[in-house]
DNA sequence: CCCTGATTCGC
DNA sequence: GCGAATCAGG
């Protein structure tokens, strides 16, 4: 795969909008991370808080003893001429994770959501334009910054009435049944619920399916193909 | 272990 | 320019 202008921008405003190097070249596709990364440092994008970077300033490691050490002992850099690192101005009111990503907390009694902060000195607004597209709104600009988009609140579902009754993950314990009923990710997967055999995790009849005599080796039949081709290889 | 970004360096 | 390998922190 080669950066194609298309593919140049989609790193730009994925990288701007706080998405990792892995979503990044996921969503790419036909490159890695660190393709990402590479790419996105020679394009000069502002780096964004490292894990490495946030202590600063370590005492040098020992060189590995390795045979194929092949690098030579870096210097210890001056570091960035850069007043430092400087936190991203548009979601400067959220803790460190990127607003991008909805959080999933349902928030039962939560009241008023906390006003956002209306004093803007120098920040720069990123306003989207659709999927992957952004602009800059800076305080010279002419137009007024859009105001964020006012919070979600995501209130937990009601269960649907295919599971009302059904015995959920939730409901498992060891005097029930957990023989799973269905597949998983289908909406009316649920499990057994009877009463658990004693010492088993199934009912009785469960049990009979699960629990099967041993038969002599020349009775047996062949083992069915894997449905999925066996274990993961990575 | 998993994840993250930064950096190096052979190609 | 590209990106795998490597480093280093969480």
């Amino acid at each position: 795969m080669s950066w194609t202008d298309e593919r140049i921008d989609r790193l730009k405003a994925m990288w701007a909008e706080g998405a990792t190097a892995s979503q990044i070249a996921e969503d790419l596709g036909g490159v890695s991370r660190n393709a990402v990364i590479g790419k996105a440092h020679r394009l000069g994008l502002e780096s964004r808080p490292s894990p490495v970077k946030a202590g600063e300033e370590k005492a040098k490691k020992a060189p590995k003893a390795t045979a194929k050490a092949h690098k030579p002992a870096p210097p210890p850099k001056a570091a960035a001429a850069k007043p430092a690192a400087t936190p991203a101005p548009w979601d400067d009111a959220d803790d460190s994770e990127t607003a991008s990503k909805a959080a999933a907390t349902p928030a039962p009694a939560s009241p008023a959501p906390a006003p956002q902060r209306a004093k803007e000195g120098s920040t720069i607004q990123y306003r989207s334009v659709g999927p992957g597209g952004f602009i800059r709104q800076g305080p010279g600009d002419t137009q007024a910054p859009i105001p964020p988009a006012p919070p979600r609140r995501l209130v937990p579902a009601k269960p649907s009435p295919e599971v009302a009754d059904k015995t959920s993950l939730l409901d498992l314990n060891d005097r029930v049944c957990r023989w799973p009923m269905g597949h998983p990710g289908e909406p009316d997967f649920h499990f057994c619920g009877q009463a658990a055999n004693p010492g088993y995790p199934y009912c009785v009849a469960h049990c009979g399916v699960a629990y099967q005599a041993q038969l002599p080796r020349r009775d047996r039949r062949p083992p069915p193909p894997l449905p999925f081709g066996g274990p993961r290889v990575r």
